[in-house]
RNA sequence: GGGUGACUAGCUCAACGGUAGAGCACUGGACUCUUAAUCCAUUGGUUCAGGGUUCGAAUCCCUGGUCACCCA
């Protein structure tokens, strides 16, 4: 290979443009050689970890005489004059390439100087296919000893180093590839999300719901308080808003006649960006009919630990260094007797809004000066004082009616509702109510909010008319559920970020002028 | 929205008012048991952007950008 024309001598090869124009001349290169550098298929007949799993036991210096058929990613790359060791990592794991020039020379005699190729028009990053048999080296590493291999893809970007990796977080967030390739465990928090979401399905489906797709385009952005997004639609000339919720679509279809329907999937909050919040994310809202709160909170306990078990196998859990078990049964506790006992404030007592509010900017609550109700400030009581100390998984109970617009009055306590949420290390995890029903009801509240929204709040949802006709065609007695996809997946994957928890997390773009620049260097 | 910090070679980082550097990667050479291979020789920069101060700015100041953390 030291003959080859095309290599400038002493070519400049440090700037990316450079190392990317010197891997294009190794695509040609192949390509003069006959060698496809973007072939069309392979046939592999393991995977990395299977035979890392399988031939654990092979003594050092033994070779097995079986051919195996391998693919994957040049990680590192070690070569002597006469010999080579690759590291591939497939999806599964790695295993060490066994490159002896005498083996490749053997099995690919109708190439000469295979090996001199494979050692000059490789690099880390390429995609190989390999054949060959499996051996355990002298120092101990099993390998494949290869007798043929076959470049599949390849790579014109150097990885990152391969020491360090990659550990500028925007970059990983905006190439998620590279993220991927070089951090396994990135992949295994994307595994897992998988088998979570592929885990509550299961169980749901075990227990007869149905998931049923609703829209997401709605000219109408109801059932939450958050700020929609809007889009265009060029011939109906209107405004739609990107669904905020799932909840009235799912509640139509109890209304028809569903009993058991859920719906796993994204929704749109035009809201800030933090490392707990995401624009876009994903929910599950589950309905049963001729439930209550009291049946939606056996529900979460189970599908939350049977997903945890399923997928960990534990349920005691560590995040962010706290020990977490999720062991039923979890606590439960009311908004007012947990306000009370971690402030001393009992907002049974408070007469007027004036009252709670004194009394809550005594023990150094903010942000009162919003807050038009005493349901609202026992609200914000709740938030500062006592969410964040909500460590272990904990039902909290009974919610103000003010904050509350889709949920059915509390059938003995005058003012609240019957709503549960679920906190796990201080976060939100779970909302639930027994369904509001009544529809006369129902339209006051969605009225109050149309109001407020018209007042100007941009978090308020207007009245959506045609769900209060479906709610007085009659809903049965219904329990509802929404349980945060995103935070379960950092809760059960110790991820401190929403951002590790979703694949491709939204970010601002790069300013067009460096995006120009990436397009040409990269 | 506010505060703090970061941004220098492909990657990880030095240099803190006086000639922009190291390791790894890349390129060339040697090497049949390496696994952060080793050895030899090269190469690589609009110091995030724009302004200002200065004889002189990666460094100090201002504005902007992106990101991270904390707070709301």
């Amino acid at each position: 290979m030291s003959d080859h024309q095309s290599q400038p001598e002493h070519q400049s090869t440090s700037t990316l443009e450079e190392i990317r124009a010197t891997r294009q001349s190794k695509v040609e290169q192949l390509k003069q050689l006959g060698l496809n550098p973007y072939a069309y298929r392979w046939e592999s007949t393991h995977h990395a970890a299977e035979l890392q799993e399988k031939y654990a036991d092979l003594p050092s210096g033994e070779e097995v005489d079986l051919e195996v058929a391998i693919a994957g990613r040049i990680l590192t790359r070690r070569v002597f004059g006469k010999l080579a060791f690759f590291n591939l990592q497939d999806e599964t794991g790695t295993i060490q390439l066994y490159l002896d020039k005498k083996r490749i020379q053997e099995g690919m005699a109708d190439i000469p100087d295979a090996f001199n190729h494979l050692k000059q028009l490789t690099d880390v990053g390429d995609i190989l296919g390999v054949r060959g048999t499996i051996k355990r080296t002298e120092k101990g590493e099993l390998s494949v000893y290869v007798r043929q291999y076959a470049m599949l893809t390849k790579s014109l970007l150097p990885l990152p180093d391969k020491w360090h990796g990659l550990t500028d977080v925007a970059k990983r967030y905006r190439q998620r590839y590279v993220d991927l390739i070089v951090n396994p465990e990135v992949r295994q928090t994307f595994r897992r999300r998988a088998q979570i979401t592929a885990a509550i399905r299961r169980d749901l489906d075990r227990q007869g719901f149905i998931e049923i797709e609703t829209p997401v385009l709605q000219s109408e952005a109801g059932g939450a308080d958050a700020r929609p997004f809007i889009t265009y639609h060029n011939t109906l000339d209107m405004e739609l808003y990107l669904r905020i919720a799932t909840e009235l679509h799912l509640k139509r279809l109890i209304v028809g006649g569903f009993e058991k329907v859920f719906e796993l999937g994204r929704i749109f909050r035009n809201e800030g960006i933090s490392t707990r919040h995401n624009p876009e994310f994903t929910t599950i809202e589950v309905y049963q009919a001729y439930a209550d709160y009291y049946d939606m909170m056996a529900l979460t306990e189970n599908l939350i630990t049977t997903v945890a078990q399923e997928v960990l196998g534990t349920l005691q859990i560590t995040y962010q260094g706290e020990a977490i078990d999720l062991a039923p049964p979890w606590c439960r506790v009311t908004m007012h007797d947990l306000v009370k006992e971690q402030t001393g404030l009992d907002f049974e007592q408070f007469q007027t809004v004036e009252d709670a509010k004194a009394a809550a900017a005594e023990v150094g609550i903010e942000g009162l000066e919003d807050c038009k109700s005493i349901g609202r400030v026992l609200n914000e009581v709740f938030e500062q004082k006592a969410e964040p100390n909500l460590i272990q998984p904990t039902f909290v109970l009974d919610y103000p009616v003010e904050i509350s617009p889709l949920a059915k009055p509390h059938r003995s306590k005058p003012g609240l509702v019957e709503r549960f949420e679920l906190f796990i290390v201080g976060r939100e995890t779970a909302n639930s109510f027994s369904e509001l029903t009544d529809p006369i009801d129902q339209r006051q509240r969605l009225e109050a909010q149309a109001a407020r929204k018209a007042a100007g709040d941009l978090e308020a949802q207007g009245v959506d008319e045609d769900f209060l006709t479906a709610l007085e065609y009659g809903m049965p007695p219904t329990g509802g559920l929404g349980i945060g996809i995103d935070r379960l997946v950092m809760l059960l994957t110790d991820c401190a970020s929403i951002r590790d928890a979703i694949a491709f997390p939204l970010l601002k773009p790069e300013k067009p002028q460096e995006a120009e620049d990436k397009s040409v260097k990269f």
